[in-house]
DNA sequence: GGCAAATGGTTGCATTGGAAACCATGTGTC
DNA sequence: GACACATGGTTTCCAATGCAACCATTTGCC
């Protein structure tokens, strides 16, 4: 039980720390030899898993905010990576899926990524690895509770 | 060995979304009850730890970088929370140490931000919170190692 | 001592990111 | 069926962020 407060030792502090070190060495694949932001990235991703998906679930998928979703769409578009028609059901709704392009600039990335995940995940055992992802999901889970009762947040994975 | 790449187990997208999290909710304390960005957060907890510094010292403790050090410590000297002195053995460095006034803050916000720590890692038992802290810390290590050698920004901390 | 290069820190400028305002369409209620 | 209200997405505006250029001073070197 730590009594005061050393940033080396305060969860915040490394683990945003440790975010943005990671955030910087993987955009070297999808940046820097690619031109993709990081939400153009995670669209492009949650795109090649989903098929077509709206907007609005891409948002919720990726924890980007429809701004930045509304963004990263335009621009992958503008390259002619993804299309975007409107659904019949709902005329509101754009309905996007990736185009061959697209699908090919994914399988282009993905093995480097792949890699380069490994590349980091290397020195952890398997069970280690299996132990991060736990740690990881169960303090997603305790930040939810600890959120005050009624808080309009308290949503699915919308970024407040 | 995963061989396909989705969002929910890849460790930057996890990482990043856990880490904005906690950032934001810590921030209610710090940011909202008492008008403190991330940085002048971090420069505070810093300079209550250490007593006097120089601006540079700062920089390299807190993993922000320069321009971030700079402007935070103008807000925060403008709020009468630090005083800045320049040294006498090198007139363009700046020292840097709390007030009255930036101590009493602190004092007044640690307990507040520990608490909300402690509840954070309550569903960790103690064993589990060093094996979390192990893990982060063996990653940015990795991290460091993955670095192209002769990279320019493979100094210490600095935020490139 | 004097000049080039390095260092500490600040300021300006371009880019990014998010909150709120905004259209367009759809849904519920009377 | 018309009116209020909710929802999907885009645009607008402002604050934060980061890079590069910038002073001021110090250090190294001849």
């Amino acid at each position: 039980m730590s009594q005061s407060l050393a940033l080396a030792r305060f969860l915040p502090y490394r683990c945003n720390s440790l975010a943005r070190k990671i955030s910087v060495s993987l955009s070297r694949i999808y940046a820097e030899k690619y031109g993709l932001s990081i939400p153009q990235w995670r669209v492009l991703v949650t795109l090649a898993e989903y098929g077509e998906l709206q907007a609005s679930q891409v948002t919720e998928l990726t924890s980007l905010d429809k701004v930045q979703v509304s963004r990263a769409v335009a621009g992958l578009s503008e390259r002619g990576l993804l299309r975007r028609r409107s659904s019949e059901r709902d005329s509101r709704a754009a309905l996007l899926c990736l185009s061959d392009t697209g699908q090919a600039l994914f399988h282009r990335i993905e093995p480097e990524v792949l890699a380069w995940e490994q590349a980091l995940l290397a020195p952890l055992e398997p069970a280690e690895q299996e132990v991060l992802f736990a740690l990881i999901d169960r303090l997603e889970l305790r930040l939810q509770e600890m959120r005050p009762v009624g808080d309009a947040t308290a949503g699915a994975g919308q970024s407040p």
